[in-house]
DNA sequence: GTTTACACGTCAATGGTGTTGACGTAAGGT
DNA sequence: ACCTTACGTCAACACCATTGACGTGTAAAC
């Protein structure tokens, strides 16, 4: 069995399953995001799939070479689920900073299949779109080119780096995620001051703080350090 | 069967395998992480595990109570080789790039296992220590305690997330690495300048720049933020 | 309208995974 | 030397992704 995938728009016989589904590329993909959406991360298997779309899990392999090619189809929907409807101000600290939450926040919504995707180049047009947009907010903004490709980079890899950590955490198997909230009250919370004086003053506002993400802030910081590179920074 | 995990410290009978090998924490460790690093992290599986071990699988769960557990305990001793050797200098910028690098570096240095290991807290000892000493970088060097907390999550969720994210990088099978190595001479090498007249005008420098890591820039930016937040701090 | 080719859904099988309960042996404290 | 029990082993369960063979029904060709 090789070369079992066709190409979505060769596709003409599109002949229903046992349980009357016509299958689809976007049928596939919306399915399995609304599994996850409801399930969870486990719940996103081939089998799982297969079940949901009223479909021989075998039959997936028809419009997918395999898994990871099914996740880098769901990548590039979040990519552009991220930049749908956003307008750019012409500000570009504004800019970056809704950029950056958005990505963030689309990503997040989707945590497992961001975990798989957020460290791959996927090249399709959605991503390709994002790279368009951010690196023009910079040189529109007023960067000189070398400079705006560093912070692009930086800007990039810091959005997906936290949105993969994020993820990560949110898509934790519940028991795990249980495990680490339970550490921080019975590991940290009791850290005696004598071995451990400075985790032991801070302890009530860390473990306030360390239920948020830090990207947000993470985020402030970089764009603040930015701005002091702008060469129009006094300075 | 509940409750077969015995402490380590309760243990007296340390029965030989079948191949005769003696079974502790640390040698399921340390062969679990050269079983990564050699092999891959796909070659981390509980059978594999024991057949390096020279045991039968089901006795690992005489050590740790399920796989996650595992991981745990191989993200700590991470944490803990990063901080080998290290000393403060008293000077809460350098000693913060220092840690950031060195985390960052540690578990670049075992991309496998840190991709599977970056996102989760353990509560053990290196990490506890590691937590201690970098919020203590901050309140020795002059932050006030909220503003030491907001940066210490940020500083920490930063290096963990960049690590994760190169390591994963470093980790891709050949197969999916020269795939993105080809996505960007074949996709973003070629976008025409007048839907992505960014993208052409810095082809060169981002296809250089994109090449390397982008937290020790990132890092930089961060710190030099942080700086402007100090209360010593002009302005 | 009938024929025909093949796209694609289905079936069955393979070899992997984590995890558990029962069991017996040998190690160590007494 | 005895006895308890820690712990290594075995067998089994339920799940996983993936593949080769198969045949049906669709849609194009005539």
């Amino acid at each position: 069995m090789s070369a079992r995938v066709v190409p979505e728009d060769g596709r003409r016989r599109r002949r229903p399953t046992k349980q009357g589904a016509v299958l689809s590329e976007r049928l596939i993909v919306d399915t399995a995001l609304r599994l996850v959406g409801e399930h969870g991360a486990d719940a996103l298997s081939v089998r799982r799939l297969g079940a949901a779309l009223g479909a021989d899990p075998s039959a997936l392999y028809r419009y997918f070479r395999n898994t990871d090619a099914l996740l880098l189809a769901l990548a590039d929907e979040l990519i552009g689920r991220a930049q749908d409807g956003w307008r750019a101000t012409g500000e570009w600290r504004a800019d970056l900073r809704a950029m950056g939450l958005r990505i963030h926040g689309s990503y997040l919504s989707q945590p497992q299949a961001a975990l798989l995707a957020a460290h791959r180049t996927t090249g399709r047009p959605h991503e390709t779109r994002a790279v368009e947009t951010i690196l023009g907010i910079l040189r529109d903004g007023g960067f000189p080119d070398p400079l705006a490709v560093r912070i692009y980079h930086a800007f990039v890899d810091q959005a997906l780096a936290f949105a993969a950590q994020d993820a990560a955490a949110a898509a934790l198997p519940p028991a795990a995620a249980e495990a680490d909230t339970e550490v921080w009250r019975e590991v940290y919370g009791r850290l005696p001051a004598d071995s451990h004086p400075h985790v032991a003053a801070t302890f009530p506002l860390l473990a306030a703080d360390m239920r948020d993400s830090g990207y947000p802030f993470a985020l402030e910081l970089m764009l603040a350090a930015v701005a002091a590179l702008h060469p129009d920074a006094r300075g």
